[in-house]
DNA sequence: CACTAAATTTGTAATGATTACAATTTTATA
DNA sequence: TATAAAATTGTAATCATTACAAATTTAGTG
């Protein structure tokens, strides 16, 4: 993975702040909050501030290499898979899994006539570890 | 709808400020925020306090009579509806409908050993209304 | 290499929803 | 009525996010 071409390649300019954040998304697949991606980061780059990292997300996912979402309205927390995908958060753990939708033929019958352009799906319970010990 | 033997019969002490918040919950289906509760009762209960409808909501939820959701991150809404649906939200209109799941069958493959106490899905698109204007 | 304009980054202050908490009021109980 | 418990209220604190202006870096021009 070429972080720098795949930011200039999506019209994003790559500053030194933006390859830093954005490899440190495609590597963390753990969904970081903007807090834990400026405290894992400001070790590299001393001089980075926090409303750098607010900003150089939403330059990501206006430009579409990064999608965020919410878990029971606390933090934002940050993805750099595009995929449509669901999340599960355990209970007990509070581990974030992703979730492929593979049948994905959710039947909405009251939206025939409506355009979907976003689904959003994230379910909430007790993950298989948690459930054997 | 006898709202006071239906919080009486969930373990609510009926006080007329939750008589007031739940009446009004079940009568305005339009997921309301907090400030819209309070601002639309305050005239009805001129000490009305908005901390009041903070813990009354969170006494509901906790007892079972009331659900919540976020949309993007925002203001916390309230649905007096307990039975598990979508909701659909209209990027034009801002509209917030509700969307029966009828085939909650979604196949999660990898959660097959999880237990799944809780579904949230909700959907971003064009209405219907505003696709034919 | 200077010089200048544009883009980016930074720090601080403002915003806004939610929660903490202590004081006041209401309700239940003896 | 007197007293304790429960509910309500108002204010202050918290915390994520945004606004904004100053400072820094980068790009373009001669
Ligand atoms: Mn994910
Ligand atoms: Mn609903
Ligand atoms: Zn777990
Ligand atoms: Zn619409």
């Amino acid at each position: 993975m070429d972080f720098i071409s795949h930011l200039s390649s999506n019209n994003i300019k790559p500053s030194v702040q933006r390859i830093k954040i954005f490899e440190y998304l495609y590597k963390n697949t753990n969904h970081p909050t903007v807090d834990i991606i400026y405290k894992d980061l400001v070790g590299d780059i001393p001089t980075l501030s926090k409303t750098t990292v607010y900003n150089t997300l939403k330059l990501f996912i206006d430009n579409g290499i990064t999608s965020t979402f919410t878990i029971d309205g606390n933090e934002a927390r940050y993805d750099a898979i595009m995929e449509e995908h669901a999340h599960f958060k355990c209970n007990d753990c509070g581990q974030l899994y992703d979730v492929e939708i593979e049948a994905l033929k959710l039947k909405f019958s009251k939206l025939n006539d409506f355009q979907i352009d976003n689904t959003n799906i994230y379910l909430k319970g007790i993950c298989n570890k948690c459930l054997t010990k």
